[in-house]
DNA sequence: TCCTAAGCGAGACGGTACGTCTTGTCTTCCA
DNA sequence: TGGAAGACAAGACGTACCGTCTCGCTTAGGA
């Protein structure tokens, strides 16, 4: 047996602290929330916060990896789903947030939740990356550097995910998910330049594919 | 006269505490600067500086009131100088970014961004509403709420800011507002949604007239 | 004319300052009395407080001068009815406590006593010294100095009188003065030593009775 | 063993915030001192010092308490050499004073000598009183309340040390504790009234003797 | 079964920055 | 022109956290 006892303590310590920060951001905010308020709410030593996380945010970090996860498996399922790549799955993207509602809720405003912002979009940027290098290979030219491209997605993902808390979630993941489509797809749509017809129709055939 | 002499001394001293603080950020960055530094910077009392700004970000919002003023300035011009009004002025903010390189370069990456970036957005999205409220009231239909177009063009426009930033402007200010035009048209393009002959054509006007 | 109504004017804003201080030691006590509030309550400036006083001490002993004059008017008088000098009127102070009783009340256990205490201690002491001095000059020794002996009676005093506001004033001011006069009296007594063997005996038959 | 580590840790502590406040006074005088001066003399964090103390008067008399427990030595020996119980131990506070001039030379004047006051009366008191409430008992009757006569006597006791201090101990210990007997015996003698006539005429003659 | 090393709780500690408070000076305004 | 108003520099205060550390207790897993 590889994972030994030890480990096993290790990783219930882990647990407590993450939990407990979970527990903390859902009542009182990320930003309001001191070690001193983990390791009590964890009925944890001070010293055995700091010798798992470097700090605050390194533990929000930590969390967000079973996030981080979850995400993955939507967008490796999306590919596997259909042949066709697809684009983004930001509709996986839409309901999970609604899913986790309440503590993206308690997050935004503070400095939280651009640790897990920066998780999401990290997820994104890889995969539309991957997608748009493959364009670029096929001939296509893009009007507009790729890494400008993913981030432009990524951006705009994010602002109308910020948008949709803030306002709680007035329309469906569906709803939201045509609407970021239809604002990106326009400017994906004039940026793959070389043959219109060609790349405009692999695109909605990606649009489909993912929705 | 209006202005007393006793309002001069004190809009002297939050000069002086502006240009500390710039100055600082120049220095050493936003989030390592501490009231201290600013108080000996501006050679203030610490006293002095609460009773004009509850604190840091208090004073950096303050500063970043000729900013706004200035970008204001850019978007009213836009207005009178082309009978059609644009929906944007973008141009101007990179531009702008562009002479004040130095100083947005040292604030990304720490919380003072954010509120620059509040600033400007605040900015953006008053003058953007007021014209697609305007749009609407043409009949137009527009198949994503206002605010989200609104929080679409300004989240993107800095987005695009910040890659800039981040990547030590690669591009000249002009291909830059170039780029952000083709990202965001095709979007906007098929959310208005009426005629789409009408609102395209209005649209490539409104473009026209804004570059 | 002398009195010009420049110094009328001078005169009262003292008078308002000292009115206030007295007016806030009953409200809340001296020691937690500021500056501001002197100058709030007297409806006063910052800088006219600082014309006329070198603090909030110095306004407190300025306070005290009328009551010092009281206070000197009652020894003098007492000279004056009796053609015997008496050491001291401590009676006359006994009942003036009483009739400040509530300002007094609220001074002590603060530093704002230090400045009265001083005051009748020093009235105090100038009267007593001049009794003993003449006692010295008519050739009786005294085996104690006598600034050691005024002070004595001078603390003595201020003691029955500090104990007598801490407890509320028990007894009555004639009740107190005899309690001084006769806690006082035999140390007076045994330290004028016209008569060497008999103040020798006196003492150790005082030490006698104590053991 | 009872006392832990951690005991030891938090006494070593204290005692370098008290050694560090005794050097600081005799350097510049107590009221000069700031919490700032202690921690830096004493390398000790600013929080830790509100973790022992509440405040600059707070430390002084935490540091006073050795003072305290060498004064109730000596009035327990006192007790012990002598069949005959002694009111008070004076004397050892004269000799202690001389041996601590410097150091109380360096706080009278200002607030800190209040806090050593106030600790060496505490400890007269309780042993005077004591004294007096067994005369009391003995069916001996008390012209004056208990707490005035100890009151008297500290009060009488500080006020010497006091004038000695503040005039360069023009004198031995021991020719001040015969002073302060002096002074102090007369009084206690005419208070204790065993024998009515005899007091009486005592006080007759005192009073007599002084007009 | 015992022993030893690691994980851990508890919390003291040095240190930094905060926002508040008060003081005494200095400048400007106004009657 | 002198007093009122109040902005200001200076700096101490007590609080809140931080990240490091030392100390013993507990406990798992190899001897």
């Amino acid at each position: 047996m590889a994972t030994k006892k030890v480990d096993r303590r290790i990783q219930r310590t882990r647990k407590l602290l993450q939990d407990a920060l979970i527990t903390l951001i859902l009542e009182k905010g990320y930003d309001k929330i001191t070690v001193q308020d983990i390791i009590d709410e964890a009925n944890v030593g001070r010293s055995t916060f700091y010798a798992h996380y470097l700090d605050k945010d390194d533990l929000m970090a930590g969390s967000m990896e079973p996030l981080r996860a979850e995400l993955h498996q939507h967008l490796i399922g999306a590919d596997n789903d259909h042949e066709q790549e697809a684009a983004i799955a930001s509709l996986a993207l839409f309901r999970h947030t609604k899913e986790q509602y309440h503590l993206y809720k308690a997050m935004i405003g503070g400095r939280g939740i651009d640790i897990v912002v920066k998780a999401i979009n990290d997820a994104l940027l890889e995969h539309a990356q991957t997608h748009f290098e493959q364009v670029e290979r096929d001939g296509r030219q893009l009007a507009v550097p790729v890494p400008v491209v993913t981030t432009f997605l990524a951006s705009t993902l994010q602002t109308l995910l910020r948008w949709w808390l803030d306002n709680d979630m007035p329309y469906s993941p569906e709803r939201m998910n045509e609407m970021f489509l239809q604002l990106v797809m326009g400017g994906i749509d004039s940026v793959v330049q070389d043959s219109f017809e060609v790349s405009k129709r692999t695109i909605y055939r990606d649009l489909d594919a993912l929705s």
